[in-house]
DNA sequence: ATAAGGTCTGTACTATACTACAGAGTCAAG
DNA sequence: CTTGACTCTGTAGTATAGTACAGACCTTAT
């Protein structure tokens, strides 16, 4: 069983070191325990969980939420009520994402067909279809 | 027809004032026209488009990509062929987006069943939904 | 055993996306 | 025709999320 050093943590989960250092701080990951040099030497998971962070953010969410969403799954069972709740304001959250997502994709392959067409692109159909949901 | 002064824009499209002069120096919103004193006046499409700005940056786009979203519209019908592939590229970064989400909120829906179970909330359902797609 | 490269703490710097003035001029309701 | 709210330019400050050292210590391959 090989050791995992910060380093190597970094390039199996595309981060720099000095992030892993920052999310530590943070509060994203645990604190990892250490040698007797002070090196920190990761669990496997954490490059599940550096992995989920990254996306997390790519996905227009704030570290703090991505905080939120990772303490979801902390929270002793008898606060089960409270974790539930905050779950499904996450997944409306998601599902609204998704929605404006989806009009966008539908808004560009317009574009796209009207540029195969070989007609000019005079009007916008990107702004037209972001109408509505609020 | 009401003349649009950047505050009563900044009202409509639920934005700072100060946001709008950002966007306007960033080049995501088009120089107004002004009055004899100065003062921005808004053609009505400006609401639209700080709207979009605002939604687009929720999912996670920069304003940077934003900016290239927009610019889609305005190439000259001649260069199609170069429009076609960039809103290409956007629509499967728009599709990784939607992918992950989903793959997110499933997780999370797992959670809620967990939750609803009243069993204890001990494994991580979210982490674990959240690998492979690279 | 030594040199190259990795890691430590701590602090400082950067990029992005605003946000907040200051000081001066403009508008519009009573 | 004033007065309070709005807008102007320009500059400075903030929050978030890293990124980059410095100076010292640790590891490991030769």
């Amino acid at each position: 069983m090989e050791s995992l050093t910060i380093g190597k943590v970094a390039r199996l989960a595309e981060v720099g070191v000095e992030t892993i250092r920052f999310y530590e701080r943070e509060g994203l990951i645990d604190e990892p325990k250490r040698r007797e040099s002070g090196y920190r030497e990761y669990p496997h998971e954490t490059i599940q969980r550096l992995r989920f962070v990254r996306r997390a953010k790519d996905l227009g969410f704030t570290l703090k939420e991505i905080k939120e969403l990772l303490d979801l799954r902390l929270e002793p069972g008898n606060a089960c009520e409270h974790v539930r709740e905050r779950a499904e304001a996450k997944i409306h959250d998601i599902e609204t994402k998704v929605r404006t997502l989806q009009r966008m994709r539908k808004a560009l392959t317009k574009l796209t067909m009207t540029c195969r067409g070989k007609r000019p692109v005079s009007e916008c159909p990107i702004l037209e279809a972001m109408e509505g949901d609020e």
